[in-house]
DNA sequence: GTTGAAAGACTTTAATT
DNA sequence: AATTAAAGTCTTTCAAC
């Protein structure tokens, strides 16, 4: 058991303000002090707060991908060819189409999520790694969990 | 061929504003008329018309997982036993540690990404999902590519 | 679709509890 | 840590191009 550690306490006004900042990170101070039932000064200096203790890593906007020409989303586990690795980490950064990519434990080196105008631009991006590593790819046919919050009460 | 469709046209001012909003979603809309090179009453009419357009469909905040308790996050692939999938999908979303899910084509079924406390609590949720699907866990060592804006420019 | 100017709204500072 | 009040800044509206 660990000693509860004060640095990680988020108490309910910290809470109620994240989960507001959520829903509309660009919220004025006013209303994210309403929601959290502070004073517009109380609620900047938490505000403040909040990005000094590292809680909130940054403010940032969702863009649509289908609306801006992308209807296709994959997720593609890559597998790097033996000494093939720092190459196809450089590959897969400097592809703008991968819009995030983890680098995990097991038999899978590598799992990017990317975007795509068409299976044929999919197929253009892969053959570039395939070269270098093993692939398997899913395309993305919904999004039932969409970038939610990790809970916030302990 | 597709017909180019300008309700999909970014021109280089949105393109501009929707980086700067990608760095720092809060910024006031005199700085982001600044980054845009517009006037503050173009810049707040070019931006309701990127909402309004469905580009933007969010403004969010990021949380870092670590600065409020979870250390260790995990990639989870699920392929639920037949006749499960349903009751699968709801226990997905009603796992708060389940911060992303996607419904995928091929062998898995679902791909979620989860925050955890500890090894133990990651085998908890999952003991729950594997009465119920097959699932395949890598743990997140690192993230070389970091939710990004897909490439604006066409 | 953009601009500049003015009225209105919000944010920040500073004194106080 | 929170509040109020006032000064400063930003946002929004509107007339004009």
């Amino acid at each position: 058991m660990g000693v509860p550690n004060a640095a990680l306490n988020l108490d309910d006004t910290d809470q109620r303000m994240l989960e507001a900042l959520a829903r509309n990170a660009r919220i004025s101070l006013k209303e994210l002090a309403e929601a959290a039932g502070l004073s517009s000064p109380s609620a900047a200096e938490r505000l403040r707060r909040l990005e000094e203790r590292g809680i909130i890593s940054a403010f940032t906007v969702d863009i649509a991908p289908e609306a801006i020409g992308y209807p296709l989303q994959a997720i593609v586990r890559i597998r790097p060819l033996p000494g093939q690795l720092h190459v196809v980490e450089r590959i897969i950064q400097e592809t703008p189409e991968f819009i995030e990519c983890d680098k995990v434990t097991g038999d899978d080196c590598f799992i990017g999520r990317l975007v795509v105008r068409s299976m044929g631009e999919l197929d253009g991006i892969l053959d570039k790694i395939t070269e270098r590593a093993e692939t398997n790819t899913s395309m993305i046919k919904a999004t039932p969990v969409k970038r939610r919050l990790p809970p916030l009460s302990h």
